[in-house]
DNA sequence: TATTGTTATACTCTATAACTATA
DNA sequence: TATAGTTATAGAGTATAACAATA
């Protein structure tokens, strides 16, 4: 930083260092609250997003896409998921297709989940409505 | 919803859950952007959130609490930094213990991660200086 | 031939429990 | 006895590659 002279030009750097920092901080234990809010279904991360995405009957392939990872890894996923009662897969028109489908159990499970994942967030309960209107116009930006 | 009656509970409500989902998807994005990131040096985010925490030494333990993981996970984890060449054990005075410290190697492999996470984030390109700063006071306010 | 899902394989991260060396 | 680290074991997530069934 030494290098680069102007003192707004350093600040500036050190500035958005430290929002990188608190913005990890912040992904972090975001990550962490999903994770136990996961573990008190019994649930893995993964496994809770899979669930709740699966508000609607989704391919496998269309799961791994969600999941951002290969498709072989849904094999397994699902059927630890059908293991659990939580889903049932179904042949799609195209036969090759499968349908992952929440049981009634896995849609109950999904419901307490979806509304604790909503209320239990540090969000809401740090911040005032004016600040909670700032921020989601300030996340919007960033996922522009 | 149409059960709470009021609308502006009603309306508090969904922005409370769309903000945890906005919030969500910027915890994913920072995620993959530090995993994206953290592969650019050959490293997984663990060994990276590692390479990190060793701009100091640490103790094994030390390094365990930080990544908030079982300590019995950081002989591995060690094992693969130092076979990369990156890590060497260092035994303390009291001869249980071993610290983890960088090697050359380490180090200047850290100081390019350090930098790219600083200026690869979302967050510096999106923003500019106004909303960095509000974004910060929110972020604090998340943390504290 | 191309696509969907499965299987086989390998690596990493994670936890628990039993162990060694040191204090 | 207590603590720091190791080892053994097991489960889950991840990727790549080869495969079967279907289109």
């Amino acid at each position: 930083m030494k290098y680069l002279g102007g003192v707004s030009s350093t600040s500036s750097l050190s500035e958005a260092r430290d929002l990188s920092r608190q913005l990890l901080r912040v992904a972090e234990r975001a990550r962490t609250d999903f994770a136990g809010l996961a573990a008190e279904s019994g649930l893995t991360p993964v496994q809770a997003r899979a669930v709740l995405w699966l508000e609607q009957p989704s391919t496998m392939s269309g799961l791994a896409e969600h999941l951002a990872c290969d498709a072989s890894n849904i094999t397994g996923l699902a059927d630890r998921l059908t293991d659990a009662g939580l889903v049932e897969r179904v042949t799609g028109a195209d036969r090759r297709v499968k349908f992952l489908q929440l049981t009634g159990r896995g849609t109950l499970l999904r419901t307490g989940l979806a509304s604790r994942v909503a209320r239990g967030s540090t969000v809401t309960a740090k911040l005032n409505p004016t600040e909670r209107r700032q921020l989601a116009t300030l996340l919007d930006k960033l996922l522009a």
